[in-house]
DNA sequence: ATTATTATAGACTATATTAATCGACGATTA
DNA sequence: TAATCGTCGATTAATATAGTCTATAATAAT
């Protein structure tokens, strides 16, 4: 039980995004030869982006991807949804021939993710909800405040140099 | 990304063996036979349980299962870890060839579960953590309780009289 | 207009995981 | 001694994951 690596691809992918200029993109090629990464693989993760609208693009010559939003107003979680979909973590299966777990007489057979009544799930619901909380609260523009409060200035320049460059030919 | 069925059969499964008196215990089948469960199945699942410390077993013929410990010191989050194992929800793969989030100048391929370097890492554990709080609070003996508050008492007898009828024969 | 470059979409593949089943073995009780 | 039960390992089918490959469409530069 793990998210897939698209959710750590996305997140350190997103962080070279966050400081470029107005009019500038970056593309995938850039963006995962800087990384060591799959060129088509990350082209999936950014496709789902995308249809989130965290990132927008631009096809073609000199296109690209950049953020479609303000870095305060992406959160990990956003992301997270984005590349994982809306599933719960733990899974409510309904497929007990005798559910005791049912509340107020209700059968558990109607014990959907947007209508929990068992109490387990309710539970592992609250639970969940700890932990989207704190990842709602963690956004691209805090991360990238910690970044520049913890890396050397050198390794952040030399990486937005990196992408600059590639841009500039 | 999802928590396995084991999880939720292990939680629903424990409930019946809360209550049961000091020298008795339920066996597989009819826990399988009362919730319509694989047999097979839920006979690995509660396997799991018995190597954490959780249940414990007594072979042969009237044989079964009862809880190793008072429900008071078992919680939701220790029969999740007993069937899913100590991963962490997230991944940090330390793949990257280029990457930027190690802290104080040392690598990431340092980032290990027991000592993570990487921001990213971080704060996934950090959410992940406010999860297992919420879980580790949430005890058998606590989930008993809102039981008795929430069910119809005639459904709490009706689940007891199965199993204690089944080994009176 | 053409060409090169980029995103986007879908089909495809290999591997791992999940949810099970099956059979053999060992302990226990009647 | 026989039937019952937990334990262990091998096996299987279905699904998910992590990728690749190909075709298509949009764009910018030539």
């Amino acid at each position: 039980m793990q998210y897939s690596v698209m959710v750590e691809y996305a997140l350190h992918s997103l962080v070279y995004l966050i400081d470029i200029p107005e009019e500038e993109s970056i593309g995938i090629k850039d963006l995962s030869e800087f990384q060591g990464l799959s060129e088509t693989y990350l082209s999936k993760v950014f496709g789902k982006l995308s249809k989130a609208g965290i990132v927008s693009s631009t096809p073609g010559v000199k296109g690209g991807y950049k953020l479609a939003k303000i870095p305060e107003e992406i959160s990990f979680w956003d992301v997270i949804e984005a590349v994982e979909g809306k599933k719960t973590i733990f899974q409510c299966k309904n497929i007990l021939k005798t559910n005791l777990m049912y509340r107020d007489n209700e059968e558990c057979t109607s014990c959907t993710q947007s209508n929990p009544l068992c109490l387990i799930n309710l539970t592992m619901l609250e639970a969940e909800e700890h932990m989207r909380k704190v990842l709602r609260n963690k956004t691209l523009a805090w991360l990238n405040k910690e970044l520049d409060r913890v890396l050397p200035e050198k390794v952040r320049t030399d990486s937005q140099n990196y992408f600059k460059n590639k841009n500039s030919n």
